[in-house]
DNA sequence: AATTCGGGGGG
DNA sequence: CCCCCAGAATT
């Protein structure tokens, strides 16, 4: 893509000495394992990731394995990791690979980028790291290491930085060992060039940082202007059956939680979705679940079934699970889910075994 | 251009 | 409590 320059040259020297090579989906190196811990990587910390990467190559060792296994398995090994329309987007995008791809991606950043969960940062580092393609990448590590090398005002979010800043890793990004230069730049900005401890005594590039220069690195990238999160509440419906089975059903793909199964949430001023009859027994005390954007406070709502409700017979005794046609189940809390669901659920599941156990 | 998607980790 | 993290899709 571009040139030698003393930049790429002093990054490269750097990564031979000091880079990571042992990251588990380094060895071996494929499309599809670079693949998979990219889009597992965004927004999401590595130490954070390797437990989930691990399950997933034994579970799915192949494209092919992934594009057959059904969404749920899927959303299963994804709970807990967050943004799970990442999950989603990788299951069809396995789907593509294999369909009309015959299994092997696509090796271009342009054929990449059609690939849905693959934008242009991401496919820059599939094809870099797993190709031998000269393409940049733009991440939380080469905006730090680029803001602060070139003092750059603003914050990244805004367009005219973003601009900036690929022209710029478009400008330093070798013609050869590229897939090199990707890794280093993010080892350097997750080990050496952090947020808020910089190692700029060992950094190969201080002799030229500006904001080095400067004598405060951690002013770089300037911070999003924050706004107010607001506070929203709901209630969750704990529906157990005679059984003490609990009520789990597929939320829409759109919006938060997409496509998992969790207790049904209980909209006070719209339609009461298919709930069987019920009765509520007692509300617990809220707990906050905070998002980028907003924080819920949950409160869990205990109910059971009424007597001869029409939902009753959905029950099966030796059966943990029982899909239904909207996407709902019954849940044995004595078994393992086999289905996707938000990290909250799980806190809430397991409060509700030990009331019911105590 | 701004908003919407989460959950974990660190200070 | 705060902020950030190997971003992309949607509006």
């Amino acid at each position: 893509m571009a040139n030698v320059t003393p930049f790429n040259q002093t990054v490269l020297h750097w990564f031979d000495q000091y880079g990571r090579k042992d990251l588990p989906w380094q060895n071996p190196i494929t499309p599809y394992r670079v693949w998979v811990s990219e889009i597992m990587l965004q927004q999401t910390q590595v130490k954070t990731v390797i437990p989930y990467f691990q399950r997933f190559m034994k579970t799915f060792p192949t494209v092919i394995d992934l594009a057959n296994a059904s969404q749920d398995q899927v959303l299963n090994l994804w709970t807990g990791l967050g943004y799970y329309a990442r999950a989603r987007n990788l299951h069809k995008a396995a789907q593509m690979v294999a369909e009309q791809y015959q299994g092997e991606f696509p090796t271009s950043v342009d054929g990449l980028v059609e690939l849905p969960g693959i934008g242009r940062s991401t496919a820059g580092a599939i094809a870099s790291i797993s190709m031998g393609i000269s393409a940049p990448i733009m991440d939380g590590n080469v905006k730090r290491v680029l803001t602060r090398f070139h003092a750059i005002e603003g914050w990244p979010g805004t367009s005219k930085v973003e601009k900036d800043l690929w022209r710029i890793a478009e400008a330093n990004t070798p013609p050869e060992r590229t897939g090199h230069y990707t890794q280093a730049m993010m080892d350097l900005g997750a080990t050496l060039c952090t947020r808020s401890k910089p190692a700029c005594g060992v950094c190969p590039l201080q002799p030229e940082c500006k904001a080095y220069e400067l004598g405060t690195p951690t002013a770089f990238p300037h911070s999003k202007p924050k706004k107010e999160k607001p506070v929203k509440s709901a209630r969750f419906l704990m529906i157990l059956n005679d059984q003490n089975e609990l009520l789990l059903q597929q939320r829409p793909d759109s919006g938060i939680w997409g496509g998992l199964y969790c207790v049904p949430e209980h909209q006070p001023d719209t339609k009461q979705y298919n709930l069987p009859d019920h009765i509520e027994k007692e509300e617990w005390p809220a707990f906050r679940h905070t998002f980028s954007h907003y924080h819920l406070d949950i409160t869990p709502v205990l109910c059971e079934l009424t007597e001869n409700g029409p939902e009753a017979k959905d029950s099966a005794p030796n059966t943990s699970k029982i899909m239904e046609p909207q996407g709902r189940l019954w849940y044995n809390m004595q078994q393992e889910l086999t289905v996707g669901t938000a990290a909250p659920m799980v806190t809430l599941i397991e409060t509700l075994k030990r009331h019911l156990a105590g």
